[in-house]
RNA sequence: GGACGGUUAGCUCAGUGGUAGAGCACUUCUUUGACGUAGAAGGGGUCGCAGGUUCAAAUCCUGCACCGUCCACCA
């Protein structure tokens, strides 16, 4: 017992995790008992783990290694995710910047191969730092959206729907990046305040407001409210001669409700291929369409003269033309309003009329909404229910295809006219595949049992799921958890889980939000190297309540490295002073230990304690739980009930029955502490155990071993 | 324009009706046989503002202010 040092040397928590891992206690195959399933939230491949991972990777184990404790039979099945569309934009913006190629220069076998490679250098990197943040995950089930079992998943499940009607080929007005030459879905679209030059230009009789003049050339429709008495005189439907940009038009009086009269002049014309408000008037009224500007941003021939240019550049140009000829009734320079842009790290979203798969949300929306409803889902905390429904109350077709190459190639095939669409290509020869690939959200909505073998009916399928626990982000509450929910719900008619727990986000030390596509990312591995694991998942996890933001702090960090120090030292005093008590084994035959009532009394105490963190536990409550472990063994074991044993252990009288206490209250404690900080309890329960912690019983009362 | 969350000690946050709490930071002391990554003691808050309910409000109600977030087809 001598040779225990001072100090706790977290350096050896890769060796702890060797051990548990070639146990095979990471594997519910080993495990008895009714499951628990947690699936982990696939990182994507994009880049490194940040300290939002290490706080669902945190999360996420104390669930599983509490769940396992307590007999369940627990699986935790880790994977990534190919996250197509970030992935691509980050490997076209490298390509860019390091050879000056864009993904088009190389085409779209060697784009590919070139981002396979780059995913799975990040895939290695980021499966080691789960393994160093202690995940006791079960590695022989890991899952990658994008492998084989997977694709075949998400084919099965894109027939079926395709078959059920659930998604359709539509042309309609979508949010086209003009920088990654793609579509995205709505819920992707990010608007940034701006402010901006609001042009009021002379229409005929009228003036009309617009922050960009460059879409107006095919502006042949004057649209105003059918009660704004100032254009009373105007019949819906009248036609009139305007001077406008490149000569005359013929506009068209179009009465619609959805104009606001209070709105600059209560006038306006629309552009129906690039604006999703005026599409709908045009289709609500049977217009015209004309497209004005490209999938490059570059003007179509409609704009006459300033064909061929970027709009950029032609805007000015424009407003110039405008103004030569009298158009332009004044700027306002001060416009403040949103833009759309990608959100993942793509450029602005210029709105398209084009052809495109969606999923036909109408009928899912039932099911949806029900789940939650009834309590089949409960999300925790609560007020996210509130926000899921709001959020379903404005859910319009999802938009499923990409412009981009790297994800799963839409599984359709057409020739002469015709359309097939199966999990494997046509026999005959002729079929061309749809070059379009699939929403990565789509694949990511069926992980809780693709990752179980789904289509098949394997027997993890049937063992797993549904699964318990869903713990992620809340910024992801309505791209994943949401599909989760519809996919499940028409593919297994069952629920994906029962919890939902969202975590707030990590946020650096200015309270700005970390992101992949930021780059202000801190690194946990850093925190780690220099305070251990479980200092960094304890920091994570104390005062962080559920949808809550957490600011990280390096100090709260060294806190609970303190702590670890603490419990290893206690731990050394009390394996110093128990080496001439009997084991439990050699006990009993006039070997009984008589216990001191003083003593009895602080083991009643430490049952109620165990019995208040257990339900801390059941409840989702982990802040609380793991504060009041702290408090527990610093300020109540360490600080009192160890002084307080000092006199006792030197009384001959006292002393087995202040060594059975001690050794019963710091391996109570141990356990009670080892979903938190698996290491640093490990360890100590290895000095003078053969067998692993991470598989002791939880400690119940009464059963105290 | 809607909805939600926050506003408590220098900092980060607990605390939902009954004499203000924790961690970190700060002050003083302890030269140490479990631990100085420690121990003991201590200072510090009119709980955003204004009303109201109540014997009693940080805690319930109303309004306001500020910060933050989400949603929404203001051309």
């Amino acid at each position: 017992m001598q040779g225990i040092p001072k100090t706790y040397d977290q350096s050896q928590e890769p060796n702890v995790y060797k051990l548990w891992e070639s146990s095979g206690y990471f594997n519910p195959d080993n495990l008895t008992g009714k499951p628990f399933t947690i699936m982990m939230p696939p990182p994507n491949v994009t880049g490194d783990l940040h300290v939002g991972h290490a706080l669902f990777l945190t999360l996420q184990d104390i669930m599983i290694r509490f769940g396992r404790m307590r007999g369940r039979k627990t699986l935790w099945l880790p994977g990534t995710d190919h996250a197509a569309i970030a992935t691509q934009s980050k490997i076209e913006a490298d390509l860019y910047k390091q050879e000056g190629k864009t993904r088009f220069n190389l085409g779209r076998e060697e784009f590919l191969k070139r981002v396979e490679v780059y995913a799975q250098t990040k895939h290695d990197n980021i499966v080691r730092q789960i393994r160093r943040m202690g995940a006791s995950c079960d590695w022989s089930r890991e899952a990658f959206t994008l492998d084989e079992q997977r694709s075949l998943a998400v084919r099965t499940a894109f027939k079926k729907m395709y078959d059920a009607g659930l998604i359709y080929r539509g042309k309609r007005i979508v949010n086209w990046d003009s920088k990654l030459k793609t579509t995205v879905s709505d819920d992707e679209v990010e608007w940034k305040d701006e402010t901006a030059s609001f042009y009021y230009l002379r229409y005929g009789p009228f003036v009309i407001g617009t922050a960009r003049p460059e879409t107006k050339f095919g502006d042949k429709y004057v649209v105003m409210h059918p009660k704004d008495k100032r254009y009373k005189n105007y019949k819906h439907g009248q036609k009139l001669e305007v001077e406008w940009i490149n000569g005359k038009v013929t506009a068209t009086v179009i009465k619609d409700e959805t104009v606001d009269p209070e709105f600059g002049t209560g006038v306006m014309t629309i552009t129906p291929w690039h604006d999703a408000a005026d599409f709908e008037i045009a289709q609500r009224h049977n217009l015209d369409f004309e497209q004005i500007i490209d999938d490059r941003g570059v003007l179509l021939p409609i704009a006459g003269e300033f064909a061929n240019q970027h709009i950029k550049k032609a805007r000015p140009l424009i407003v110039e033309k405008l103004k030569a000829k009298g158009l332009l009734e004044k700027i306002d320079e001060s416009y403040s309003h949103r833009v759309a842009t990608n959100s993942r790290g793509g450029g602005l979203i210029e709105p398209q009329i084009k052809e495109q798969w969606f999923v036909d949300v109408t009928t899912l929306k039932e099911p949806m909404l029900k789940t939650v409803k009834s309590g089949k889902i409960k999300i925790i905390p609560k007020r996210f229910e509130k926000i899921y429904f709001h959020w379903i109350d404005n859910l319009r077709d999802w938009c499923i295809s990409r412009q981009i190459w790297y994800g799963h190639q839409i599984p359709v095939w057409y020739k002469d006219g015709k359309t097939f669409c199966d999990t494997k290509p046509p026999a005959e020869p002729g079929w061309v595949q749809d070059p379009d690939t699939l929403d990565t959200w789509f694949s990511s909505g069926l992980w809780t049992f693709s990752t179980l073998g789904w289509p098949q009916e394997t027997t993890d399928l049937k063992t797993f799921h549904p699964t318990d626990v869903l713990e992620t982000g809340y910024d992801i509450l309505f791209f994943w958890v949401a599909r989760m929910i519809l996919m499940s719900e028409f593919l297994l008619d069952d629920i994906p889980f029962r919890t939902v727990y969202l975590h707030g986000l990590i946020r650096d030390k200015d309270r700005q939000k970390m992101s992949k596509t930021k780059g202000n990312v801190i690194d946990p591995l850093g925190i780690i190297d220099t305070y251990g694991t479980d200092a960094l998942r304890m920091g994570l996890i104390v005062g962080n309540l559920p949808g809550n933001d957490l600011p990280l702090s390096e100090d709260k960090v060294r806190g609970y490295r303190n702590f670890a120090n603490k419990v290893w030292n206690a731990a050394r005093f009390v394996l110093q002073n128990i080496i001439d008590l009997p084991s439990p084994s050699r006990r009993g035959a006039g070997g009984e230990v008589v216990m001191t009532s003083e003593d009895k009394k602080i083991l009643r105490d430490l049952d109620k304690f165990t019995s208040e963190i257990t339900k801390k536990l059941e409840k989702f409550d982990f802040a609380h739980a793991a504060e009041d472990l702290y408090h527990y063994f610093w300020h109540t074991f360490a600080d009192k009930i160890i002084e307080e044993s000092k006199p006792k252990l030197a009384d001959p009288k006292k002393r087995a029955s202040a060594q059975l206490m001690l050794t019963t209250m710091l391996e109570t404690q141990l356990k009670l502490l080892h979903p938190f900080m698996p290491f640093v309890t490990e360890a100590i329960w290895q000095l003078t155990h053969k067998d692993l912690l991470m598989i002791q019983s939880w400690p119940t009362k009464g059963k105290r071993k």
